[in-house]
DNA sequence: ATCCAATTGTGTTGGAATTACACGTTTCGC
DNA sequence: GCGAAACGTGTAATTCCAACACAATTGGAT
């Protein structure tokens, strides 16, 4: 809960004079689970409605420190895989319903406002391990933070939904050219679910033996044992990513079709 | 030179308020002449370097109208092709010989020198017809603007050369993707031309037969007449593009090699 | 025990795309 | 008219991709 504190009401204003103004970034933090594509949303008090976790930039600290930091507030997860994919800065930037979602404060309506003026958006997308995230709402702006299907979530605060949508274009430009699945799974995972994420960021099925015989190509995959829990049938083979060839490919790129 | 007299000593502390504090925006203005790729650089008048043309955010318009302002104002140029890559926000975005830049200056003494403080910086990649631009310097803080080659240019301000070499990763990333050329040529040109544009990019010789199959495979191209001109010998033919076919292919994007 | 349904692992094959490579054409200087 | 330089086009080999077939494993039904 470091620095949570700022979160006040006296935040609205930034008194301190903490964060540069106008300024914010925004996380699409992906996580896979069920065979779903997941996306961590804040849930904010005072209207009901949800938005992509987000935050300001402190004077001191570099715009990717402050995504992290997010991050760090919202999942309890340290050194994730963040990058950025693109700034959003129009003036259509606010939403009606949360407009002067302040002005009936005190502070927002003594102070600067801080918090009510126009904001220009550095967009990070984040990919996590699911049972790794500690899901945590700051209690003060949002008193809820849980994982959605991104497929089926609710309408989203500001241009958020524009927002997810871009960051899944690029997470599907960039399936094709870099390898996935280190930072989205735990250690070990089999080959149908490296699918099934493949299927789900894609959004069209992918052919079993393509796929199979694709990904061993790459030689980035260990074959670690065979799982027998789960199934009423044929257990997969259990694999692990070879950390040096993996990080080789994510450096190099790779060529997965389109 | 529209609204130029912002640009005068006055601005240094921005006092009207007229722009975002802390935001710029950065274009790398690519062109192409006489084979070789060019890059549109501006002089500063007060130390004898170089930078990227770039500007300040004025609170009533977008980001990306910012960005067009300030190619406006450079090469008198409007509706080039121009886009968003990548946002550069670190700490160690200013430059030890600017740092103070204007700390001499009465106004940036008494104000909150508004241009000495920390910014982050919105980059954007433009591609324009070399012939059409008016190389234009505001006169106040820049002296001089004119064209570079890319790989045989001075040493930047600030963490420009990084910008410049995020943007020609990004441009040669898109390369294979989409088509190129319909903003760098004039009207008509020839294969050999554009395929030292696409060498030019790549930093590596293709192969002619190749390269004038593909691009015909294309069918973005109109074969228009031949050019007799310049050669002491084979004269090339002249090609225009086909303009819906030509968006046509950058909407739906294309493969041409890697 | 046998069979079946569901799911997984692996191989083959045909076509498309990419790469490597060869030859004929035009122009001008000599 | 001969050759050098640059242009235009075609062909063969290879690699890549997409479609497809079959054997193996498991638990439950019969």
């Amino acid at each position: 809960m470091m620095a949570e504190h700022h979160l006040s009401i006296e935040f609205l204003g930034d008194e301190a004079g903490e964060y540069l103004p106008h300024l914010a970034v925004d996380c699409v933090v992906f996580g896979f689970h069920a065979g779903q594509l997941r996306l961590l949303l804040t849930h904010w008090k005072q209207r009901g409605r949800w938005s992509l976790p987000g935050g300001f930039v402190r004077r001191d600290e570099s715009v990717d420190d402050a995504a992290h930091r997010v991050l760090r507030l919202r999942t309890q997860l340290d050194h994730v895989f963040l990058e950025q994919f693109h700034t959003f800065g129009g003036l259509n930037r606010r939403d009606e319903v949360i407009e002067h979602l302040f002005d009936d404060t005190p502070r927002a309506r003594t102070t600067g406002a801080f918090i009510n003026e126009r904001f220009v958006s550095v967009g990070y997308y984040a990919l996590v391990e699911w049972a790794e995230v500690t899901p945590t709402a700051d209690g003060v702006l949002t008193d809820e933070c849980r994982w959605w299907d991104v497929f089926d979530r609710p309408a989203l605060l500001f241009d958020h939904d524009e927002i997810v949508d871009h960051a899944l274009g690029v997470l599907r430009s960039q399936l094709g050219r870099r390898p996935i699945g280190l930072n989205l799974f735990p250690e070990t995972f089999t080959l149908p679910e490296l699918q099934r994420l493949y299927e789900a960021i894609l959004g069209r099925p992918l052919d079993r033996r393509n796929f199979q015989k694709k990904m061993r190509d790459l030689g980035i995959l260990e074959r670690v044992g065979e799982l027998r829990a789960a199934g009423v049938r044929r257990a997969p083979y259990l694999y692990r990513f070879d950390r040096p060839r993996y990080e080789e490919a994510l450096r190099e790129g790779i060529s997965m079709g389109r």
